[in-house]
DNA sequence: CGAATTCTTGAATTGCCTCAAACGCGGTGG
DNA sequence: CCACCGCGTTTGAGGCAATTCAAGAATTCG
């Protein structure tokens, strides 16, 4: 096994071993041979500016992206043009997985700040893996991770209200952030209420009626796109968490 | 709710490469040698009776589960007991993918009829398909459709109406039978309306009378559990496929 | 056969949507 | 500097699609 340093070459290279992400990203578990390896084969750390698109739907399919900073939508444009949001992606995350199974991006990707991700070819990356087994486990666990995200969005969309959809959203997202070592409780919102709203099957006015409602009733303050949760538990509850405010009782 | 009957473990060997579904399967791609291999490590073709779960929410993970005949449903409990639908699975699929992020099985897998799996453990699939790049890719592919299938299902309960959603279930459904060669206009509901009601995200008063309006409509024929699509090109119109009706100009 | 389950249909209610107006903020140009 | 505009957001009023409540029909099963 060879043991090399990483390669001080053209691009502004950024290895994985020096990324404060690599304990949520692609690298986690890989011993710091494997994770030179990786490097070899990224294309680190390129700028998306805000409103530009890193892959649209129905290009071929050549490489998932790292997220080094800012926050993406993924999104698609139905037959009569009305958009769908899919998701939205923080630093860490890794997206474009969708496209696996067909060659073909399946929906847009965009990102609503201005943006570093870490492009990564996935021939290579599959080759890559079939050496390194823990990083194919990584790859199983990302891909399999999103499953699990898309059932949470299919029960928040499938069974809740209005109230109850955007606690629960705003949890999600002050859990991912905390992750990722900012504040679970001072947010800030990268994404419009429009695009809120579309990802959670309601309409930009119910969005912002529902926030003001939930900040009179003390869970949370908004300032345009500063939110503050003010009393998790509380919030929890109305997410349907069970354990959230401790002193109720839990129905069976 | 839940309806265990007895529980039966006929192992009958039925080996992948006599398998009607094996075009659908695992075993795409596979060469003949790498088949035998895939059918050592397999529980092939176990019963599992309707009503009775094949693995059940908080389980540790241990196998995917591939279906050899019957329909099974995905669901999960939330904290106040309340069900939800993530999805139904038919012939040819492969479920419990979502377990292997957290090494817990995350829903319950329940059939819907009598059926039969083939009960495929995850630490020696992982193993051959680290020898076997065809395997490899496969399990990628079944991975990343699951995230397409998911991301349709979210597109359906996020912008679409009662009538639209029925539509697309049964166009889903339909498409599915196809390739798995039954008939795509013929379908039998292995599912109760309120669970195709909770899977879509409406009551099941609103799917019955959502069918009921369908066949005053003359797209389907509708019989308890049997149902006809009768004008295929109306029911794609309403589930918002483009291309459906042709004679009818598209919106810009 | 009676009991349980599933489905259908009706009538009243409601949560969210639609339509509409106004506000605040940032940017631009006179 | 301020008037002006565009955009995202907030808020109100009325309407409607889907829900809730309720009853009855159809089917299965012991």
């Amino acid at each position: 096994m060879t043991n090399p340093r990483r390669s001080t070459e053209a691009k502004l290279k950024v290895a994985c071993s020096s990324c404060n992400l690599r304990q949520l990203c692609l690298p986690v578990g890989l011993s710091p041979a494997d994770l030179d390896k990786l490097d070899a084969i990224l294309n680190l750390r390129q700028r998306v500016q805000a409103g530009q698109h890193v892959y649209r739907a129905g290009e071929p399919f050549r490489s998932l992206y790292a997220i080094r900073s800012g926050v993406f939508k993924l999104y698609r444009l139905s037959a009569d043009g009305k958009e769908q949001v899919l998701g939205f992606h923080l630093p860490g995350e890794l997206f474009g997985l969708g496209a696996i199974s067909t060659g073909v991006y399946a929906v847009n990707a965009m990102a609503l700040e201005d943006s570093h991700v870490c492009e990564v070819p996935f021939a290579r990356l599959e080759e890559l893996a079939q050496q390194v087994p823990a990083l194919q486990r990584q790859i199983y666990r990302f891909l399999s991770a999103e499953i699990l995200q898309d059932w949470n969005a299919m029960t928040v969309l499938g069974s809740m209200q209005a109230e109850e959809r955007l606690a629960a959203f705003l949890l999600d997202l002050s859990e991912r952030l905390q992750r990722r070592g900012f504040s679970p409780s001072a947010l800030h919102l990268s994404m419009s209420r429009e695009e809120i709203g579309n990802y959670l099957g309601m309409k930009l006015e119910t969005v912002s009626r529902t926030f003001s409602k939930l900040q009179k009733d003390g869970l949370i303050t908004v300032e345009r796109r500063l939110l503050e949760i003010r009393d998790m538990a509380r919030l929890k509850k109305l997410a349907g968490c069970a354990e959230a405010v401790g002193r109720e009782s839990v129905p069976a």
